[in-house]
Parts: structure tokens; sequence; C-alpha cells
DNA sequence: TCTGGGGTCCTAGGACCC
DNA sequence: TCTGGGGTCCTAGGACCC
């Protein structure tokens, strides 16, 4: 059996943790930029605010019903999450984390919990007792019917906040409930498919023939299809697989056209992408440099456009990547638009030890190793841009919107709170 | 007039997730 | 005025090989 557990409104709760005065009040938070909402409270979804609303097209609303709102504050998010699932693998040996708010559990070598319901009241009461974040327990014996056992413990359970579908009673009754667009894995597209040949629910889909489903949906569709009968076809990871790419960008706090502002940016993202290559031990054997209008500006000529390079040396040196990376700029940046957003994608990624050296290569790599280990330290222990690179400027134009920004309640000492 | 049949590797783009 | 930022996996199709 596996069980999914996911924190109820995450964002929304650790906002309320220190801030109790928020419990009970519609609250949204804000995506980057403070563009539209990505978690809302119970009390903010029955206004009618859906996810991903843009924030000024709801703004009467919030007015009208005194919504609070929040900026988001990913430090925070980001250390509440690790205590989360802390606590719950001090309850399970074998889990995986699957997002910043979900984790996915194995119980199958629990046996000496034969009731796994009382198990996740458990679980979900010390996670409530040492973290403030209410979380909800879906289980059963696949991971996509745990996903569904788990939306289920929302709509129908949610005082107990735990369902276990352990039954094939109780897996027929999960997958009548669930409409088709719901089943973890069927996106707008494939819904609007199924719904067309007359697949209502999961309880439809399951008695799809195989050979149908194969090649429509492919083989994803196919995992699914078992994963629905019982059958797991989706591996089950302890550890965290070796990141693929490593990216880093943004939206413009406003629109900017002049090739000097978006050099700026572009060269704060990549020293912010570089620490994280870093951070992870990677290096990057090619370099994604993209630039974007705003699409949603129909006055606007349009422009969106990214470029792959290949690098001679994989690298993770700062100054290497912000070089290449301007490089990418010229080749891609037109004079007279609008841009909205610019980023970098780190590319085919190295283990940094497999590194292979360019016969040809004058960088001075373990010099600039050691600069860059430096250059992290003081960026960690004071303040991210503590040390920085001059290409990145002065400037905040280029900076986002974080008008409802709360503390770093547990990540700064300035920040904690005091208890009388 | 008329031009094969295997392979591999890479990339772009779509679909999905939170 | 104003609409996020990460990721993954899969497939089709092109380029190339002999």
């Amino acid at each position: 059996m596996i069980a999914l557990i996911d924190c109820n409104n995450f964002y929304v709760s650790c906002e309320r943790v220190f801030q109790p005065v928020l419990i009970g009040r519609p609250l949204i938070v804000l995506s980057n930029n403070d563009g539209c909402a990505i978690s809302r409270s119970n009390e903010a979804k029955d206004l009618g605010i859906k996810m991903g609303n843009a924030h000024f097209m709801i703004k009467d609303l919030i007015q009208q019903h005194n919504v609070q709102i929040r900026s988001s504050n990913y430090a925070l998010y980001g250390d509440m999450s690790q205590r989360v699932m802390q606590v719950i693998k001090s309850f399970v040996p074998k889990t995986e984390v699957y997002s910043i708010d979900e984790i996915f559990c194995d119980l199958s070598e629990l046996e000496a919990y034969n009731d796994l319901t009382a198990l996740g009241i458990q679980i979900r009461e010390a996670v409530k007792k040492y973290t403030g974040i209410p979380v909800t327990v879906g289980i059963a014996p696949t991971k996509v019917l745990a996903k569904m056992s788990n939306k289920y413990a929302k709509k129908l359970t949610a005082e107990i906040g735990v369902h276990c579908a352990d039954t094939q009673d109780l897996i027929d009754c999960l997958l009548r409930f669930t409409p088709v667009g719901d089943i973890w894995g069927i996106g707008s597209e494939i819904e609007k498919l199924l719904l067309a040949k007359g697949f209502k629910t999961a309880a439809d889909l399951v008695n799809a023939p195989e050979e149908w489903v194969r090649k429509t949906l492919t083989v994803k569709g196919q995992r699914l299809l078992n994963e629905l009968k019982g059958i797991s076809s989706m591996l089950f990871t302890d550890e965290r697989p070796a990141k693929r790419n490593i990216a880093t960008m943004r939206s413009f706090g406003t629109l900017l056209s002049a090739k000097k502002d978006i050099q700026h940016a572009l060269a704060a993202h990549m020293a912010t992408c570089a620490a994280k290559l870093r951070k992870e031990g990677t290096c990057a054997r090619k370099l994604q440099v993209s630039i974007e209008t705003n699409n949603y500006r129909t006055q606007d000529k349009q422009l969106s456009h990214s470029i792959v390079i290949d690098l001679p040396v994989a690298t993770n040196s700062t100054p290497e990547l912000i070089r290449y990376a301007m490089k990418a700029l010229d080749m891609i940046f037109k004079e007279g638009h609008n841009f909205k957003k610019t980023g970098v994608v780190a590319l085919d990624l190295v283990p940094q030890p497999n590194v292979q050296m360019g016969l040809f290569d004058t960088v001075k790599r373990s010099r600039e190793k050691k600069l860059m280990k430096a250059v992290d330290n003081i960026n960690v222990s004071f303040r991210k841009d503590t040390v920085r690179y001059s290409v990145q400027g002065y400037s905040d134009k280029w900076k986002l919107q974080q008008q409802h920004l709360s503390n770093p309640y547990t990540t700064r000492f300035d920040q904690l709170r005091e208890v009388s």
C-alpha cells in the first residue's frame, strides 16, 4: 500500500502558522511578481477565486470581501516543507518527496500497522502538532489510486483527513467518484479527448480496451490504466534522481526594451543558476537563453526567442557562464520590443568530477573553483548578492514586484518570533 | 520514367505535474 | 497598468551512418 500525503493549501497554511490572525479569513498567496493566485484558503475558494486567476482581475472581489493577500515567500515555504517531511519520515522509512507539499510513502513494510487509517491519523496529528501545517492522507495500492484517495479524503472525509482504499469495493467507489479530468496524469487536452469518446469517470476508463489506450494515450496511458487496476506501474524511488536541467527565469517588474537592462537581469539570473549548479555539484554542457515579450499585450509587437549554445567545457563558474549568456543574448536580442521576461536553462548536466577537460582550455579552473566557493560561502552566510558581478548592474528596473511579502520567520535570526 | 533498408542519435515541441 | 517558475517524460521527424 502507498500513501500520498499532501499539505492543505500549503503556502496559505505556512502564512497562517506565523500570523494566526489570518485563520478563518479568506487569504491568497500570489505568484512571483504578484501576478496571480497560486494558493487559496478554503474561504477564498468559496468566493470563487480560481487557481491562476490574475490578481488585477479579481481586485474587486478582493476588496469586497476583504481577502488577505501575501506575496510568495519561498524561503519560508521551503523551510516549512523540510520540517513537514522530516516529521513524516520519522514514521515511514521509505518515502519519496514528490513536490514542495507532497510526499509518497511506501507502507508495505509497516506490517505492524494493520490499521492504516489509524496510522494516517497519527501522522496527520503529529505534523499538525510539530509544524502547524494541516495535511491530508490518501492510501491505496498504487500511486495513482493514492492520489485519488487523497482527493476523496479532501472532499468527503475532511474532518478525519484520511482515506484508505484497501478493498476492491472501496477502490471501485473511488473510480466511480473521480471524473477523468481529475486523474493524476490526465491534463486538459487528454480530458477533452476522453470526454468526446464518452469516458466520464475513472471507472469508465479502467474498462477501456488496452489496445486503444496504448495507441491513443501511448505508454503513459498504458501505465495509468495499470495503476487504476491496482497494478503498480510507476517506480518508487527513495533517492532523488540527479536533475537533468536547472532553470532560472523571471518576469520583470515592468516592461523593458533597452538591451542594457536585459543584460543586467540575465546576468543576475545566470549567477543564481550557476549557484544552483554548484549546490547540486554539476556542470552544464549547454546553455539555453531566452527572451519573451508579454503575449497578453495584443497591442505590442511580439517576440519569443531562445537559443541553445554548446559550451566548449562543461562549467558551473559564474563569470564564464555569464560571458556565454551575454553572447547568446547578442544573437537573439532585437531592438524595438517591450520585453517581459528573460531566463537561462542549464542543460546536459554532468557531475562535476566527470567533467571532460578541453585540450585548448585556457580558463584557470582550480583557481576559479576556489573563488566560486568563497563567493557562495559569503552569499549564504550573509545574504544573497552580497558579492556579485558588476554586469548584474545596480538597477531595480527588472526586479520583482512583491508588495505583500511576509517575513522569512524561520531562516533569519532577526526574524525569529518571540514567545512570552 | 525509374533510386533500399536497416540502424542511431539528437532536437523541438507537446503534454503533463506542482 | 496588471497574467509565475520551475521541472519531467514522450514522440515525431530530421540528420546521419553503412
